[in-house]
DNA sequence: CGAACCCTTGACTCCGCTCAACCACGGTGG
DNA sequence: CCACCGTGGTTGAGCGGAGTCAAGGGTTCG
């Protein structure tokens, strides 16, 4: 691995307050690599044999059943991915692809355990990426059980507003039939919950939306920081990554 | 706390390789509590200030929007609840009451962190309980988003027949409208689907189920160990509680 | 230029929710 | 003992949200 590479990874808030020699451990069997778009990365069901470290780029994570398929998360620098099961040493629960050229760190799940146990400093960012994580899906299941589609639409398009008042400009980070699978809906579903939401002052062109009326959009989703409190880690997206893609209209 | 109390919460699996001195700090501020059933015991929201562990009874947590409730898990002896918010010193995702006479320990959250900080051991306890839980919420967001509800049913029941082959029978642990929410649906929805099971050898009286042909079930639930996993933590139930409920017909 | 692919729209179906009535059961208090 | 309720479960009727299927338009890419 580049020096360039670890210097970048040593500074992500995993590994920032660990023992350098820890982290020398943890990087000595670790492989930094970049893949193109659409690169199955782990096929769920897998042991986990790496914890893996999103460095560019992003991924989707998804799950899939009886010929069925739905988008869990997208996940985007800097986070790590399937943590869970690396701890546990466990099977994968989702897959995950890149939707973009994106570059991933690969960490030995056995050295992972190893470290963790010696490092206190370690084991606790870890837990702390952890717990957040797991807040996350939590927020997940809590929109999907508690708020129809249209609403669950509002509340992301809302988070994704950012901390505007009045008027909101901006990009959807994903194409929207991954947006549609993300909030629990099809693709045709997605867009017809877009028009309807064209009386409440949104309007869409390809991936940009104007929202006009926050308010009206508010009343409908009825956000809340227990569902839609931004602790990162999986949702799509943190509006701090606008990329410019190729071809980006 | 009594010792006889201490004696058993130290022989958990959250505490019981944990150095010694590291576990009075943590018990040294801890309560240990009866509650009647139907108590609020933690409300979404509130700043997390104790560990929960329950020792006897079951909890239901659940979550609130906009005059929606939805259960979002069972806990039953011996796990710990809020973990996540504890250990971010955040705020409460979910609520939690008691649904029977239940026992619950509470740990102070800052004793919590502090000896978590210190104690790897521990930390490494912490950590396999706190994957675990994220583990079973992913797989009840992914039971949500990939089943139809009258899939889900089947493989909860089929979850619950326990290892059987041929006929089950079973006590559903919960009321049926417990169940209905924790499956995302409503009670005369679960009403609904339970006979449409009949067509598949499910008879039902009560809380009495009869199983007549697992395969049928299967056949409609298709169970998988990504989705089905029983690595405890939320499920209601695990069956290894079947307890004589008062009045239990 | 043609082939994918994504998005949209329309028509249709159906799953699941709402509302309402009804029953069974258990507890309470006259 | 019985009338009265409150609760949980079941059933039915009706409706609406969301999925399916099919077709068409716009882009991108080979």
């Amino acid at each position: 691995m580049r020096d360039s590479d670890l210097d970048e990874i040593r500074d992500l808030a995993l590994f920032r307050d660990m023992d350098s020699e820890h982290f020398q451990n943890l990087m000595r069997g670790a492989y930094h690599q970049t893949f193109p778009p659409q690169v199955t990365l782990i096929e769920e069901g897998q042991q986990a044999d790496f914890l893996h470290v999103i460095t560019e780029g992003a991924v989707e994570m998804f799950a899939r059943w009886n010929d069925r398929e739905t988008t869990m998360a997208i996940v985007r620098p800097v986070s790590t991915f399937i943590l869970a099961a690396c701890i546990n040493d466990a099977p994968y629960l989702m897959s995950a692809r890149t939707l973009m050229p994106s570059r991933i760190v690969m960490i030995p799940g056995a050295d992972l355990r190893k470290v963790f146990a010696s490092d206190p400093i370690f084991a606790q960012a870890i837990v702390r990426e952890l717990a957040t994580c797991y807040r996350s899906v939590v927020r997940h299941a809590k929109g999907l059980k508690l708020r129809a589609s249209k609403e669950r639409l509002a509340a992301y398009l809302i988070r994704h507003a950012g901390p505007t008042t009045g008027v909101a400009r901006f990009q959807l980070p994903i194409e929207k039939r991954l947006l549609a699978s993300y909030l629990g809906m099809t693709p045709e579903n997605l867009s017809r919950a877009l028009r309807l939401l064209r009386d409440e002052g949104v309007a869409v062109d390809g991936l940009r939306v104007e929202v006009r009326d926050l308010a009206k959009l508010a009343a409908i989703a009825r956000p809340n920081p227990l569902m839609d409190g931004a602790e990162s880690c999986g949702e799509p997206d943190s509006n701090s990554h606008i990329r410019a893609r190729i071809g980006s209209r």
